[in-house]
DNA sequence: CGGTTTTTTGATCCAGATCAAGCTCTGTGG
DNA sequence: CCACAGAGCTTGATCTGGATCAAAAAACCG
């Protein structure tokens, strides 16, 4: 969650992300999606990797009575849908209107095949992927309610390289099933924190982090 | 957790785990580690990758507090330990008296280098990893207590190969901090399953599967 | 504007945590 | 072979963080 993950490399001289963007940067289809439209949803069929250009997405399961967990949040530069099977695994869903550029994977594994470089990066992409889930399993697992959403506040920052202020692009509703809350819960939590000057609440998808240190003591 | 990753394969037609480990068969050192001893420890430096050749090996975290959470469990054939930085992110301990096997990581890196079956085998490791992550955040994140130590016992049977009675190598304590819940809960979740029939407990690490229709019905 | 959706706030409830005994295994030494 | 200590497990009583139910208040949007 907090871990810098994009500050590590597997060869830690070399810009391996980078150089797969680039390798990739011939000609790929780029479409627009708008506010909650459908990606690609489970089970279908996985023939594209993407990512995010601008905007942001939401990847989540959803079981039989219709609990949702959201399994991720991606922002400008994230890939996602990368897997290991033939199908998606996931449903993925625009959070605010986004660019998304789609990959084949044909072309990817040509690639990887051909090239060691874009195999590691692809490599990384998948491990920086699991470690970022592992973080989502202790904070499930082990953090109250309060610690959850500091750490998720933090962690949008980070991944969106604000600084102090930032946008929110997801609904209560998404944090909450991210964070394995309900969204009175999420609400409450974030009045709470406004309340002891942590942060401030400007409108609803706009966070001001004031004491930035106090929340990264909650999630420590 | 319950998805049949072991079946899947990138390429369904080759077997690249088998792959990886006949390559892998050469001289490696295999160690055995008593009950809760320690393997490798967070933060220490990850110059090996291991596989567990009997026995079962426990992954987790420690907050600050104390509060842990268990990210894996490990049984016979499982790798464990690949880490994409320098540093390991878990401690690992044996939780029964268990032989690993230890492959530096610099002659797997050089392998993956000279053969794309072995980059790809690891990268199939790494994905089937992030799936099961990703099952283990649904589990954490919207299912209830019974739901998850269903979930558990069914995966512990499927991936130690068990018909309807099983082995279960880990403490209830164990249990708790995978399923993040507490031990009392854990105890009281199994007994009630019993008292309906769902299972029985011949003994405290005995569990026998009496209507695995009615537990997969729960994780479904 | 008025209608709809989203968010916040309030009141109440409950699944699972916590606290507190007992109980059941082990193993150990006499 | 038994007494008994210690760890791990179960069971019981109570508490509580977060869920649920309900409604008011913002925000959004034609």
């Amino acid at each position: 969650m907090l871990s810098p993950i994009r500050a590590q490399s597997f060869e830690p001289t070399v810009h391996l992300d980078a150089n797969l963007d680039a390798v990739l940067a011939t000609p790929c289809a780029c479409p627009r999606f708008a506010r909650d439209e459908e990606i690609f949803g489970e089970g279908e069929t996985a023939d594209y990797v993407y990512q995010v250009v601008s905007g942001a997405v939401r990847t989540y399961r959803i079981l039989r009575d219709g609990r949702r967990q959201i399994d991720e949040f991606h922002f400008a530069g994230d890939y996602f849908g990368l897997e290991l099977g033939e199908a998606h695994r996931v449903t993925a869903e625009a959070m605010t209107d986004t660019t998304i550029r789609m990959i084949r994977r044909g072309a990817l594994s040509d690639l990887a095949a051909r090239r060691g470089d874009a195999a590691r990066a692809i490599l990384r992409l998948t491990a920086e992927g699991l470690q970022r889930s592992q973080d989502h399993v202790l904070m499930l697992g082990r953090r109250s309610a309060c610690e959850r959403v500091a750490g998720l506040l933090l962690d949008i920052a980070e991944r969106t390289n604000a600084k102090a202020e930032l946008d929110v692009p997801m609904s209560r509703q998404d944090m909450a099933d991210y964070l394995g809350l309900t969204i009175e819960t999420v609400s409450r939590t974030l009045t709470s924190l406004q309340d002891e000057g942590l942060i401030a609440l400007p409108s609803v998808r706009h966070v001001v982090l004031q004491d930035r240190r106090a929340l990264e003591r909650m999630t420590a």
